[in-house]
DNA sequence: CTGAAAGCGCTTACAG
DNA sequence: CTGAAAGCGCTTACAG
């Protein structure tokens, strides 16, 4: 490969102003610049980044560390990775992908090879462990989610108050007055301190109370069967709801499906809203789903610039949240008179 | 951070010695041995990856390349970067995200960066312009996918010859003599000379004409509208069929929603066998969907350790082609009489 | 504005 | 078996 020095050779200049020029780090005479610039094309030059790493001490490394067993990976997830990748390839940053146990066992490990410069925290928990090592090891890091205590620490989230206001006066708007929430599952040990079902059960109850609707929250794990089986329970114990909002995909995806085979037309009897959803998902049910459209794109790209404003020492993004929002389809209409 | 030096120092060793027991690269008394890796562990030593990349020219990181725009990215794809991520790590590699264009200009790009040892490419083409530039520039790679010529190319694959034929097994099997595959849409400039599309015909032409069936296959994009599409008119022009193979993912799904819609019961009047399919998405029709099972998560492990194998001078790993396998559900049964 | 030189933290011939 | 030293390809004070 063709190097500084290589370059500087042929430019007749030291290796130093080539870095000069390369990096806009000091002035340099229009008449080297230009030389050097000639002399970079001929050559085809290609700075080398693991160098470059070691002397500035700064490798435009960042990793996405994400829970690779306690999460079920969904499309969201999978939007995250790429537009994050995208987002970090804009900044000439590059993206690596860290599978890694909540506890932060092997966080710690990877981040004592001084390989990346910050980290991105995909699926934060309410009480992170992994938020704890990243502070002691002083290592600059984002969040896509939450902690309880945000001081000072940056963050991208969904909005789940906004979220849940504009499902609630959508159907409340079409004349709904019977609700029911189909949430996550709070009891499973993985998922007591979910950030988003956490927040959503919170945001609903508040909502609700303000609209002076009977609150009716149902608890459901995020697959299809759960989601068939929380509908007959539903439709056993609730006959008089009119709209159901459903927190989870695939439970969603069960919800219709298990309306669809009692009998319960949708939208006609049953108004059917997912919160947080992706469109390849929506398209599945028959009619298609009304949905609140899971911002996951804008997440992983400001997620990856909230770190990287900070690597640079630029005006930090302040936290941003990002509500879903709603995409028409086919199951949400008035209820039947 | 502690370097090898401050380790060097506490052992009364020099720092190559350090590197020796670090690496394995030479002999080492026991007695020495020992008092390195005390050391090591009294102080937290752990090694500086970018030191030791751009001293041994190995940066132990390697790209997953992927066609940002291209492709749509569903969740084989979300099974691949995840299962090449963790199949990486196990390997003390990092997994890097590429997003690049089938043209291969990035790809270039990013390769004069010398970040990577290596390249595993996603989507590969039957003419892929990255391959030429991956030889050009000497980057050992491995293909998830596979070019025309193969000339000792590293590569893994979904084996749609035994899908294809384990598939119409299954059907023969239980009876049908009278099958429709709907198949990719070939004509979309984009998929024109998509492997995974054209390969399956051609199994499923030559498998029909060995069983001495008549060969019929619909062409089909890869949404859940373009299948429910498709079997209007396979219901018009093939009233006598009795059994679908559906190559794609979200056709397959609007394969069973349209019969469902239609009252063409599922499997009585028509069995329907998706040949590319991950649980999540099978779970989703009702009945559930008996299916050939995408091997994602062996591919993407398949595919990096076939490229870390190269990079570490291990005997190659073969060409690995992994078929599909049947997954028992509730889309096939014996033709009605 | 430009250059000589030290240094980033390792690996790896080479010598003993 | 162990060490002194060169070198990987850059960046960055420092001096001029």
């Amino acid at each position: 490969m063709v190097n500084m020095r290589d370059v500087a050779h042929r430019a007749g200049v030291s290796i130093a102003t080539v870095s000069f020029v390369l990096n806009g780090t000091k002035p340099v005479t229009a008449a080297t610049r230009a030389r050097v610039e000639q002399s970079m094309a001929d050559l085809g030059y290609r700075r080398n980044v693991v160098a470059r790493a070691l002397a500035s001490r700064r490798t435009h490394i960042i990793a996405m560390a994400y829970p690779a067993l306690e999460h079920r990976f969904g499309m969201s997830t999978a939007e995250f990775f790429t537009s994050a990748a995208e987002a970090a390839r804009k900044e000439d940053y590059h993206l690596v992908l860290w599978p890694v146990g909540n506890d932060g066992v092997e966080l710690r490990e990877l981040l004592g090879q001084g390989l990346v410069d910050g980290v991105v925290l995909m699926e934060v928990q309410l009480d992170d462990p992994r938020v704890g090592i990243l502070r002691q090891t002083g290592t600059p890091f984002a969040m896509i989610g939450r902690t309880s205590e945000l001081e000072g620490l940056s963050h991208v989230d969904i909005d789940f108050d906004a979220t849940v206001e504009e499902a609630v006066k959508h159907l409340h708007g079409l004349g709904h007055r019977r609700l029911v929430l189909v949430s996550g599952d709070l009891d499973d040990p993985r998922f007591h301190a979910y950030g988003p079902w956490v927040r959503t059960e919170d945001a609903y109850r508040r909502v609700t109370a303000e609209y002076g609707l009977e609150t009716v929250v149902l608890p459901c794990s995020d697959t299809t069967r759960a989601g068939q089986d929380v509908t007959e329970r539903l439709i056993r114990e609730y006959p008089e709801a009119t709209a159901i909002l459903v927190l989870n995909e695939y439970a969603a995806l069960g919800v219709v499906s298990a309306l669809n085979r009692m009998g319960r037309a949708v939208p006609d009897e049953f108004s059917v809203l997912p919160l947080l959803m992706v469109p390849e998902t929506a398209a599945l049910t028959d009619p298609e789903l009304t949905m609140m459209r899971t911002p996951g794109p804008e997440l992983g790209q400001l997620g990856t610039e909230a770190l990287i404003r900070q690597l640079e020492g630029a005006d930090p993004l302040p936290p941003q949240m990002v509500p879903a929002k709603l995409h028409p389809g086919g199951t949400t209409a008035a209820p039947r008179a």
